[in-house]
RNA sequence: GCCCCGAUAGCUCAGCUGGAUAGAGCGUCCGCCUCCUAAGCGGAAGGCCAGAGGUUCGAAUCCUCUUCGGGGCGCCA
């Protein structure tokens, strides 16, 4: 719709411009207007080239039109205010949209707008230590909602999640289980405050239990007492003393074996917990395999060729400041150990290896320190600086009401994500998750979001698809003939509240696409909130099924062409359109 | 100290690639079910868009500074 008008516009405006060369490509930037009094269409194109033509912008608004091609599409155009052209859509123009709605169903404000360009969407990719919690269900429900945007917008996706299974983080988790089983087995041990706290450590450990036989554990005790009491070493120190213990108790590989028991459960349980979440990533791309095949010795590699690395203080160096970072980054600390950001390079350089042209990663906002130094291992490695864009994701607070309810990650006493899916429901998380602009701070009300009411707009919204559901059903109830759907008479569709109907569902196809553009899925939660608004008014001041034959089989054509956005919009943010409430 | 994000109605927030009288929900007040789902609708009140400059025909929107919040600045991940 819009892009038809914009074409005429466009050619307007090049008919007219053939006297002033200068301004031929000018994009008219033809916009919805805000108030119907302006019609449903507006440019400022005659504002914009009046100082360039030196001419009154109602003058060069005349001009324009006079090149403006005659359209069945176009009911009115004026030029208002200082030298606005505004058109209004004639009635036939919505029916016609109408029927594409009805025609293209589900594909309905799909576009090829993307032209297929490969689009990598990383995210969530929280660290395989524990469950996932609140934040992280934040990220899961926008960087699903930005992919299927992405998708419908015709961009060619694939949705990964980072597994950080590699490094120390995996060595605590490992000993935070096998402490909890001695403990388990009557081995005295007071468990270190920076282990994992986490009750599922405590459920791992006595899963354990079943094991056939008990690899993991023997008679001879470890030798804990003299690590643990030490308590003069720092804590994260001893913290590293019980791991090598732990190491050389148990053996190397028992002790990956137990870390991959580990690993496996928190995995699995990240893994159905996103699955019933509606997020289902194409791939779990493992840290672990890029250093067991190589990758980050070879991008490593690349950087010291192209002598982008250095040595300091018996750490190796990567020259992140020559690339618009603040300052150098270690890759390869003094311990020989590599640094989480070398793998980064090489799983982003990978990434691009892999023939991605946008490499999109949602992070939290905490990370946007990191943004500049990944970037910065990519230019160095001859990629462009473009090819990675980050969203960054601000904080999750939850709210009982009017109280908030306390977390700390540290103590394991945080509420995690399947807890709150189970208390809300998918949709209402889904929802609320993605109604708030990513880089807002969000308050999520556990009290509103449960809420069956006309508060909670979650249910509001899918109220107006089971309000059609319902209609539907009504008809399936009457005669063949009196079900039957037509649209050969949508021209009766004359009353206020069907125009404003008919308008704003010819909108849907501009709010995917500024949704997409913008990173924005909440620019189409807003939107379906007042699609929503609007068919509930409708709903409520005129009757669906009249006893006018024509009129009837419009209004329900309308209603249909409604629930059918509704579907769309709320399938790309993974929530389900229910038919009954 | 440096960097990022925010500040819009009593509350929670949209709007921000500059446009014409600044929007929604909640809350407050007044109405609407012998009628297709009242999980709904109609109406009223409520604003110096944090402050000050600047750019522009035009600024909530862009730039600078200030104030107040949140976060980040590791050889952690």
């Amino acid at each position: 719709m819009r892009a038809q008008i914009n074409h005429f516009l466009q050619k307007a405006i090049s008919e007219f411009s053939g006297k002033y060369t200068s301004v031929v490509n000018y994009d008219p930037q033809l916009e919805r207007t805000r108030n119907p009094k302006h019609g449903d269409f507006t440019t400022n194109i005659a504002m914009r080239l009046s100082k360039e033509l030196r001419k009154q912008p109602r003058e060069i608004a005349e001009s324009i039109l006079e090149c403006f091609p005659s359209s069945d599409l176009i009911e009115e155009i004026q030029i208002a205010g200082p030298g606005f052209i505004n058109f209004k859509l004639s009635s036939v123009a919505l029916q016609k949209e109408l029927m594409e709605i009805l025609k293209s169903g589900f594909n309905y404000g799909r576009s090829n707008f993307g032209s297929d360009q490969r689009v990598l969407v990383e995210y969530v990719s929280a660290n395989p230590t524990g469950p996932l919690h609140v934040g992280h269900g934040r990220h899961a429900a926008y960087g699903a909602s930005l992919a299927n945007l992405l998708k419908a917008t015709g961009h060619n996706v694939q949705e990964e999640y980072y597994v950080n299974d590699a490094g120390r983080q995996m060595d605590i988790l490992t000993v935070s289980v096998w402490l909890r089983y001695l403990q388990q087995n009557g081995v005295e041990i007071d468990f270190p405050e920076n282990a994992y706290q986490g009750e599922y450590i405590i459920d791992i450990a006595k899963q354990l239990e079943a094991e056939p036989s008990k690899w993991f554990f023997s008679k001879n005790k470890p030798n804990l007492k003299e690590v643990l009491a030490d308590t003069k070493t720092d804590k994260e120190k001893r913290l590293d003393n019980i791991v090598a213990e732990a190491k050389k108790y148990l053996g190397i590989d028992r002790f990956n074996k137990l870390l991959h028991k580990g690993l496996d459960s928190v995995l699995s349980d990240i893994k159905s917990d996103l699955s019933e979440f509606g997020v289902e990533p194409d791939l779990w791309y493992s840290e672990a395999s890029l250093s067991d095949k190589g990758a980050i010795e070879r991008a490593l590699n690349l950087l010291d060729q192209n002598n982008i690395l250095y040595k300091r203080d018996g750490a190796t160096w990567f020259k992140a400041k020559k690339f618009g970072d603040e300052k150098d980054r270690v890759v390869i600390r003094e311990n020989g150990v590599t640094t989480y950001f070398a793998s980064d390079i090489a799983y982003h350089l990978e990434k691009r290896e892999r023939g991605f042209d946008l490499l999109l990663d949602v992070l939290g906002a905490d990370h946007h320190g990191y943004v500049a130094r990944v970037r910065a291992g990519l230019e160095a490695l001859g990629e462009p600086p473009e090819s990675l864009e980050v969203s960054l994701v601000q904080f999750v607070t939850l709210y009982r009401g009017t109280e908030k309810v306390q977390m700390s990650t540290r103590s394991g006493k945080y509420v995690t994500l399947r807890e709150l899916r189970n208390e809300v429901g998918n949709d209402a998380a889904r929802f609320f998750y993605v109604s708030r602009a990513n880089e807002q701070h969000l308050d999520f009300d556990l009290e509103l979001a449960k809420e069956k009411s006309n508060d909670n707009p979650v249910y509001y919204v899918q109220y107006a698809h089971a309000r059609i559901s319902s209609l539907e059903k009504k008809l399936d109830q009457e005669s063949a003939e009196y079900k039957e759907i037509d649209t050969n008479n949508l021209s009766l569709l004359t009353e206020e509240n069907e125009r404003n109907l008919l308008v704003l569902l010819s909108r849907y196809p501009e709010v995917i696409q500024l949704a997409t553009t913008n990173r924005a899925p909440q620019n189409l939660v807003y939107y379906l909130r007042d699609l929503a608004a609007e068919f509930h008014s409708y709903y409520n001041a005129h009757k669906m099924l009249v006893e006018n034959e024509q009129l009837r089989k419009a209004r329900i054509s309308l209603a249909l062409g409604t629930q059918q956005v509704l579907y769309n919009g709320l399938t790309l943010l993974g929530v389900k359109a229910p038919d009954t409430m």
